[in-house]
RNA sequence: CGGGGUGUGGCUCAGCUUGGCUAGAGCGCUUGAUUUGGGAUCAAGAGGUCGCAGGUUCGAAUCCUGUCACCCCGACCA
C-alpha cells in the first residue's frame, strides 16, 4: 500500500454515504454575536458545534469526522512509538488523587463531588493517578520497562473562564500518554521519539507550522517540558522566538537577558519634586528622562500571608509574574496599598525603603548610574540615583518580561521576536513525582527498589480541529486539510430538475464512493449560491459540480476549496481526476511528515 | 473573584431614554407558484409567558429592587 491509500485507509469514517439534506445541523448567513474569533464563528455557521453550557459543546457530524480522524492519526503516530491505547475512568475517587497530594492541592479546576455514599470524587483533569494505579502491580519488574499507555478521551477542567469556542473550553476530549523507564537517559530517549511523533502528527493534520517551545516546568524545578504551539494572532499564550537560532520559549519561561547602556556619567543623588507625577510615563515626561533611566516600583503580595513583595525594575520594562511567582515560590496578587504598610504608592524607591516588604531588584538595574527613581516621600522622586552607590550591592534577580528585540539567551544577538500562539499539545519529563508519592516500584538488576521515571504526553483534540480552522479558511468557510476533512468530496448537482443531470450526479456518487472516496452530496433543490455557501462552510477539499449547462459539452467542473486548481475535465475522467488531485492534496500533505 | 456589557420567536437585531393600540423587521422554517452557475421572488402560514421573581402604576419589554444566565477585559489555569 502506498502512503495515501494508507491514511484513507485508516481513516475512513466508516460508512461515507451522506447527502447534505440528510445532514443534521444548521448552516446559517450570519456572523452569531458572542462568537470572537473567525473560526469559532465558522464552525457555529457551519454547523460543527453547539453551545450547551459555559465550555461545554456539542458536535455535529461533521466535527465529530474532523476529530475521529485527527484521533486516528495520533493513535497511528502512538502506536508507531510502541504507545499502547488504554482506556481511564472519568469519574476518579479522591482516595486515589488523595495518593498523590493533588485532591488538596489542585485548585477548583479540579470539579470535585460526592456519590450517594458520601465518597468523594472528582472528575478527571489529567490522569498521572490513573496511569499509575493502573500498571502499580504489572510494573514491578525493569525488565517490563520501558512502555507508554495512552488514551484518547473526555477531560473536564472547570476552567475560571473558557473562551474562543473549542480552543478553550471546559469539556474536551484529550489524548494523554504516559510513559514508564527506569533511567533518565531512556526517559529522554523516549522523550526524544516522543518530540518527533508530535511534529508527525501535526504535519499529518496539515499544520506543519505548529512548532515546539520550551515553557515553564513550573514548580518542581529542572524538569524539561515543550509546549507545541501553533501560532496565530488570537493564541492565548505569548512565544519568544529567536530570527537567528533555534531559541523558542514559552514568555512565561524565556530569560530575560540586559545588557545596559554604557554609562551615562555619575551624577549626585537630588530630590526633586514630581507634583502630581506617579507613573513612570508621567515622571519620564516631567523630568525629560527616557524610561529605560528610570526605576519602577511593582508591588505584589503573597496569596499565603499578603505580606509585600517590591520589585523594582528598569521603567521601560515589565515584571514577567510566571517568573517572579516560581522565584518566590509562592503565588502572589497585584498588591492593595493601604495608607499604613510604609508603602508610598507612586514614589516608592529602593533608598529609606520600609523594611515591612521583601524587596526584589530585577537584572536589568545592575550597574545603572543616574537614574531616577521614588524618593518614598509623596510628590517627590529622586534623580542621579546609584544603585551600588546609594543603596548598596545586592543579588539581582531575573523577574523581567522579554521584549521584542530583546536578546536571545541562546545566541546573544538582539533578535527575539514575540508572537501569539495557541497550545496544542504539550510534552513533560515529569521524572519521579508520581512514581514516589504513589510508591510506584520495581526490581532492578541487583533486586533493589527504584521508583520509575515517568514522562507524560498530551494533545487537545477539539482544540487541535479548532486551531486548523483557524489558519486554515477564507472569509466563507474552513479549507480542511485532506487528511482531516470530514468530507473529501463535495458533489454539487445543480439543477436537480434537470433529468440528464440528476442521473449522472447520482451515478458519480456511487462510483466515487465505490472508489473509496468520502462524498458528502448535495442534490437539494437550492439555488447554487446557497448551494455553493454550503459547500465553503463545511471544507471540503474537493469540489465537484455537476450542471446541465457543462455536461451539454460533457464537461464537469472540479475545483479545490483552496481555489489553486481550478478545471473542466471530460465527464468521463471526473473519478480519475479527481483521484488525482486527492493524491496530489496527500503529498502536499506528506512532504512535511 | 474584580471591572464593563447583554438577555425580546431557531439566528441577527429594533423598540426601552420620555410606560399607553393586538410586540416588530430581516434571515431561517412550513405550503403553493414562478425561478435556478455564488446565500432568488411573490403569496399564504407556524413560531414570543420580552431571562426569572417581586415591586410601582389604571396600565410595564420599557421604571425600581433582587436574582439567574451569557459575553468581553483582567485574575486564575496539574
Amino acid at each position: 500500500m502506498d502512503k495515501s491509500t494508507l491514511f484513507s485507509y485508516y481513516n475512513r469514517n466508516g460508512d461515507t454515504k451522506m447527502r447534505i439534506k440528510n445532514l443534521i445541523g444548521d448552516r446559517f448567513k450570519e456572523r452569531p454575536s458572542d462568537c470572537v474569533i473567525d473560526s469559532h464563528a465558522l464552525m457555529v455557521r457551519g454547523g460543527y458545534m453547539k453551545y450547551v453550557a459555559n465550555g461545554i459543546y456539542s458536535l455535529y457530524p461533521p466535527a465529530k469526522r474532523i476529530t475521529k480522524k485527527i484521533e486516528n492519526i495520533i493513535r497511528e503516530e502512538m502506536d508507531a512509538i510502541d504507545g499502547q491505547e488504554v482506556m481511564f475512568p472519568v469519574v476518579l475517587p479522591g482516595s486515589l488523587w488523595d495518593k498523590s497530594g493533588r485532591y488538596d492541592s489542585v485548585g477548583e479546576e479540579l470539579l470535585r463531588f460526592k456519590d450517594r455514599t458520601g465518597s468523594r470524587m472528582v472528575l478527571g483533569m489529567t490522569h498521572e493517578e490513573a496511569a499509575v494505579h493502573l500498571v502499580k502491580e504489572y510494573a514491578n519488574s525493569y525488565a517490563k520497562y520501558p512502555f507508554m499507555i495512552y488514551q484518547i478521551q473526555t477531560k473536564f477542567r472547570d476552567e475560571a473562564r473558557p473562551r474562543a469556542g473549542l480552543i478553550r473550553v471546559r469539556e474536551f476530549t484529550m489524548k494523554d500518554a504516559y510513559s514508564f523507564h527506569t533511567s533518565q537517559e531512556d526517559l529522554e530517549d523516549y522523550y526524544d521519539k516522543c518530540y518527533k511523533a508530535y511534529h508527525r502528527i501535526f504535519a499529518r493534520c496539515g499544520v506543519p507550522e505548529v512548532v515546539a517551545v520550551a515553557s515553564d516546568s513550573g514548580m518542581m524545578g529542572g524538569n524539561v517540558s515543550h509546549e507545541y504551539m501553533l501560532l496565530t494572532p488570537v493564541g492565548e499564550d505569548s512565544i519568544a522566538i529567536c530570527k537567528e537560532c533555534d531559541y523558542r520559549a514559552n514568555m512565561e519561561a524565556a530569560e530575560s537577558i540586559i545588557e545596559n547602556e554604557p554609562k551615562i556619567g555619575m551624577a549626585e543623588l537630588t530630590e526633586v519634586e514630581t507634583k502630581g507625577a506617579t507613573s513612570i510615563e508621567e515622571v519620564s515626561a516631567f523630568l525629560k528622562v527616557p524610561t529605560d533611566h528610570t526605576c519602577k516600583a511593582v508591588v505584589y503580595q503573597k496569596n499565603s500571608d499578603d505580606s509585600y513583595v517590591v520589585v523594582f525594575i528598569r521603567g521601560d520594562l515589565d515584571i514577567n509574574e510566571a517568573k517572579l511567582t516560581k522565584l518566590i515560590g509562592d503565588n502572589i496578587h497585584p498588591a492593595v496599598i493601604t495608607e499604613d504598610c510604609g508603602l508610598v504608592a507612586g514614589f516608592i524607591g529602593p533608598k529609606g525603603i520600609t523594611e515591612n516588604a521583601k524587596v526584589l531588584f530585577d537584572a536589568s538595574l545592575k550597574g545603572m548610574d543616574n537614574l531616577v527613581v521614588g524618593a518614598n516621600k509623596v510628590d517627590y522622586h529622586m534623580t542621579g540615583f546609584n544603585m551600588e552607590r546609594d543603596y548598596g550591592s545586592v543579588e539581582y534577580v531575573d523577574v523581567a518580561k522579554i521584549i521584542e528585540g530583546g536578546i536571545c539567551p541562546c545566541c546573544g544577538k538582539k533578535s527575539i521576536t514575540i508572537s501569539r500562539g495557541i497550545e496544542v499539545g504539550n510534552i513533560f519529563q515529569l521524572g519521579t513525582k508520581y512514581s514516589k508519592s504513589m510508591d510506584l516500584t520495581y526490581l532492578d538488576e541487583k533486586g533493589e527498589s527504584q521508583h520509575a521515571i515517568m514522562g507524560c504526553y498530551g494533545i487537545g483534540v477539539g482544540r487541535l480541529a479548532a486551531s486548523v480552522c483557524e489558519v486554515r479558511r477564507d472569509d466563507f468557510g474552513p479549507i480542511w486539510p485532506i487528511t482531516i476533512a470530514p468530507w473529501e468530496v463535495h458533489l454539487c448537482l445543480l439543477r436537480v430538475d434537470d433529468e440528464e443531470a440528476k442521473a449522472f450526479a447520482d451515478d458519480l456518487y456511487e462510483k466515487m464512493q465505490n472508489s473509496g472516496l468520502e462524498v458528502i452530496y448535495d442534490d437539494r433543490n437550492v439555488r447554487p449560491g446557497a448551494m455553493f455557501a454550503d459547500a465553503d462552510l463545511l471544507g471540503a477539499p474537493i469540489r465537484v459540480i455537476v450542471g446541465p449547462k457543462n455536461l451539454k459539452e460533457n464537461l464537469v467542473e472540479i475545483v479545490t476549496r483552496d481555489k489553486s486548481i481550478s478545471l473542466k475535465v471530460n465527464k468521463e475522467e471526473t473519478i480519475a481526476k479527481v483521484m488525482e488531485i486527492k493524491a496530489q492534496l496527500m503529498e502536499e500533505i506528506n512532504k512535511n511528515v
